[in-house]
RNA sequence: ACUGCAAAUCGGCCUACCGCUCUUUCGGGGGAGGAAAGUCCAGACAGCAUAGAGCACCGCACCGUUCGCAAGCACGGGUGUUGAGGGAGGAAUUCCUUGGCAACAGCAAGUGUCACAGAAAAUAACCGCUCCGAUUUAUCGGUGUAAGGGUGAAAAUGUGAGGUAAGAGCUCACGUGUUCCGGUGGUAACAUCGGAAUGGGACAAACCUUGCGGGCUGCAAGACCAAAUAGGUCAGGAUCUAAGAGUUGCUCGCUCUUUCCUGAUGGGUAGGUUGCAUAGAUAAAUGGUAGGCUAAAACAGGAUCUGGCUUACGGGUUUGCACAAAAC
RNA sequence: CGGGGUGUAGCUUAGCCCGGUUAAAGUGCGCGUCUGGGGGGCGCGAGAGCGGUGGUUCGAAUCCACUCACCCCGA
């Protein structure tokens, strides 16, 4: 079933939806992450997910991709209760993370971190 | 052996589970670096421009070889300079070995600058020296001179002799620097020998002059496909007795434009394909966890490609050089 | 990817083009003084060797080369 998947269709990748994203998008933070969801009216996965990590706080480039990696990794591992809240309700979102925090984060810290943001996307659109 | 220095080189591996990206004949296969970085140079490639020549602007500047338009880079060589070691000598100095550095064409084309000090920083004259004149016999004025003094980073070719009122390349001898000519060695830079001329302070990383080279812009270049909306062009139709223009002396009529509908068409935006690769995408892929080797491994992540340079870097290996005293 | 700029007292700047005597100013800091005290005024003083390395030069913040850090712009 591949429930610890994150192909491209998971991936938000156009354009358009993350202007809109950015523009009306709600957000929360949950620290060292920023959330920003939007609904959508149709699409082709549940939940569409971008990772962001600013330049200005992480200049090379080997940060940058470790951090993505760390915050794709903690989200891939515990996503499975969202997705299937979603998908039992047929709700569409568009997902970013934005990491606001000024220092290379642990696994295991990220990972308490992570099941914090999915439990308060579940109730806050339950 | 240890340690230090220098150079070269390597740039974590294995197992399990869960994942990512490209490709596929659906079995599978490929998947970051020595610097991928900085962007300091150069080229390939692409578009635009382009009769020929000159100027401006920019770059380069000892010689040879590979590559290249010229440079750069690499290797080798010359010259200069600087550090270390050694030899000769009383010393100045000079020779040999070895390492670093060099933007090493031209101030003898012109212009400019050379603080402070000093008389004077490039048409030299303060003290001094010489002669002449005056005189109050302390000195003053004029002429000549550049040996000596002092200043400075730098003071007008060094020593000796002749010469002179005193002196001076003023003359001569021996040196020395520069330029030219010739011989020898070398592909050449250059070295060396002989002759002639000459004595021009430094600075061109001062303006500049000479020689050589350079068209401009860059893959977000460029090529192709192309929705919606608005407008363009063309065709057909409708509305007309509405408005304007043309035709005409005037009216009618005719033609065109304005309005609406339908169809076609070219440009072009979003977006996509290509450019683009034996890694290769287009919000952009190499990861995570656990364990072991042994301790966490260092610096660090491709976006058109290639070569050079520079910078960052834990640890390991190899080679070369140095290695005091003591103990064995 | 391409292009441009800036590094000088704690902070903000000048000086750089065209090299020269002790690197200048404001603010901040310290001390003194005026005031009953604060604020403020006045006076005095300390504080940088010019981002780093090397070169040219008698002499470099200034000229040149390389390098490090930071900032900005185009799409």
């Amino acid at each position: 079933m591949g429930r610890y998947t994150f192909g491209k269709a998971e991936k938000l990748c156009s354009k358009l939806e993350i202007d809109a994203l950015f523009k009306d998008g709600r957000s929360f933070k949950e620290f060292p992450i920023r959330v920003m969801y939007l609904s959508l009216e149709d699409s082709s996965a549940n939940a569409k997910l971008l990772i962001s990590v600013p330049k200005k706080r992480f200049k090379k480039a080997v940060s940058r991709n470790h951090i993505k990696r760390l915050i794709r990794e903690t989200y891939r591992l515990n996503k499975s209760e969202l997705i299937e809240n979603w998908h039992n309700s047929e709700k569409y979102f568009a997902l970013a993370f934005v990491y606001i925090g000024n220092e290379i984060p642990e696994f295991d810290d990220l990972t308490v971190v992570m099941k914090r943001v999915i439990d308060k996307l579940n109730t806050l659109e339950a």
